[in-house]
DNA sequence: CTGAAAGCGCTTACAG
DNA sequence: CTGAAAGCGCTTACAG
């Protein structure tokens, strides 16, 4: 149970005082070099290593960054997450983790932890249920203390700061057009992320892609997978649907399954186009054909953002990042009428 | 880009010494009910909030987890943190997330940035790398500083400190012999987790079933996916395999992805069993029955562990806590001939 | 080039 | 019941 080193202690061995000591380690130029070579040699043999506590307090920085997630379960943010812990220590930050299960509440709660906990700057996806009840107020105290905060894939206007998203209007319509090009009539859109920020982006991508090919938009949202199958099922056939762009990975997969049991088959009577490139779309039978929206990419995008921000080396207005995604081509789709040939 | 109130405000305002505002706001018994009230009032009307920094520099606790897990992208760990960080925070913990990428140095360095970071207690569990090479060195600082940890799933018995794991021998041998009492003759132990102390346990528990029942063990190690394929199928037909019991989940959905592309039918020809309860085999088709390893509640309980050392409120001899697992029957297997009659 | 002093924002033994 | 003082472990303007 040892004690850390602290500078008084070197202080001592080395018979010279703390400010010495702390301008020796630091490569202050006020410094001998000598002393500096005698200082760092006693720190070394005594693995001194400064209180980063006392540091921030003085310094102010804590080269902490928070990181708010709606949750961990899901490819896609479990995929951010990595991007960003992978840059944040590559460049010597550190990152509390918050869930907030897209709960207002604990959205709020955390938002106060990474203030109260000195954060540097704070990187998010907001919550569901913030996105639905349109809640920011929880906000507040952040920007009052211009602490910088970017946000990725779920985001607001009304929240002004940095933001990462994906082209999801293109690349929403360019799904629903392939879907077409390779001979689907009857394309719904279907999502269980209802409410979110995404969802509203993809659906008006699908709408505008309806509207270009003069077919009528039909949107599935369902919102609790318990009737996943019942809801899917009904409109599958009222509607003859050969076509499905799903907003995320797990109702992609949820709804080949019900088609699968249902004796569809895929990409036959019916393709599916997906969002995120996750174990999931990559395993099942038939492999997804899916949005690439390089999560990981995302999540380090952030990270230099932030850190920018932080440091100061950016420019002051608020940058929005788009990062362009690409349809990765899979087994639940057919090959275009036009390349067929 | 307000500054947050200190305790020298408000005693400024209050006309009262810092002693007495930081004593009221703690609820110190030596003051008086009325100080207290006023104090309290004004620190609310101010948005008082106590700089953490500060306090932790003096009491040396931190409120702070580490939390180092090897990789963040399987359901396993993405469901560790998960309940990790629902328990944490529902106790007024933050967590520090570190992803050691299976790597030693990466582990080494995480475990430097908690120590550094002052954080209360570490939860790990272990890279393949520091399992595989028995590199226990760079734990020697925590061990020194006293700073405790509890080891969940990956654990080693060089490391004197608490410990979570299932029961995996256990619960591997009952999953051989379901398969052989299924109708299974020629069941293969199979693995991509290659090195650590896990795929060690299930090894003998799988090994210990093929020896009740006089039949020549074979365990598969496959290394690297891009070969699985070829891998697979080479020791399917070589030893006329009709049962797999996998060591984790990917393993087991990619060895019935390979069958199913090979013509085999699952559950006739070949019969599966797997770890971790994850999105991906609760959708593949058929559904893979598999380990249920409560990952949530490993990370919770890793919680309550290490705020109880922290808070000395277990006894001072290492806890092994052993989680019982479970099997969860879904369509990747038969049921046991015993049941069919 | 070195060191004494003030201060970051708290807590807590000690005096009164 | 209230307050002055010391101290947690640093950094940094200022003196010498």
């Amino acid at each position: 149970m040892e004690r850390k080193t602290t500078l008084k202690e070197l202080a001592k061995i080395l018979n010279v005082s703390i400010s010495t000591v702390s301008k020796a380690l630091n490569d202050s130029s006020e410094i001998n070099p000598d002393t500096k070579a005698r200082v760092k040699e006693v720190a070394l043999a005594n693995n001194y290593v400064p209180n980063e506590l006392a540091q921030s307090l003085k310094g102010k920085k804590t080269k902490t960054l928070g990181v708010i997630i709606p949750e961990v379960l899901s490819q896609f943010f479990a995929k951010s997450l990595h991007g960003i812990e992978t840059m944040a220590s590559s460049l010597g930050y550190k990152i509390i983790i918050c869930i907030s299960n897209e709960s207002v509440q604990k959205e709020t709660e955390s938002l106060n932890i990474l203030v109260n906990t000195n954060v540097d700057g704070i990187i998010m996806s907001l919550a569901r249920e913030t996105q639905a009840t349109e809640s920011y107020d929880h906000f507040k105290k952040v920007f009052d203390y211009g602490i910088p905060i970017v946000l990725f894939d779920r985001v607001s206007d009304t929240l002004v700061c940095d933001k990462i998203t994906v082209n999801d209007r293109e690349i929403t319509h360019k799904a629903a057009m392939e879907l077409h090009n390779s001979g689907c009539k009857n394309i719904i859109y279907l999502s269980t992320i209802y409410d979110t920020s995404v969802d509203k982006q993809r659906q008006i991508g699908y709408t505008s892609a309806m509207k270009e090919l003069r077919s009528k938009p039909e949107i599935l949202h369902i919102k609790d997978y318990t009737y996943f199958e019942e809801n899917l099922l009904k409109v599958l056939k009222k509607s003859n649907v050969d076509g499905i762009v799903a907003a995320d990975e797990l109702s992609a997969i949820s709804a080949m399954k019900t088609a699968l049991n249902h004796g569809y088959r895929i990409p036959e009577d019916l393709s599916v186009i997906g969002f995120t490139n996750g174990v999931l779309g990559e395993n099942f039978i038939p492999s997804l054909t899916t949005v690439e929206q390089y999560a990981e990419e995302q999540g380090r995008t952030a990270v230099e953002l932030i850190i920018g921000r932080i440091q100061k080396t950016i420019a002051a207005e608020p940058v929005h990042r788009i990062i362009k995604t690409s349809i990765l081509h899979r087994n639940s789709t057919r090959q275009s009428l036009a390349l067929q040939k």
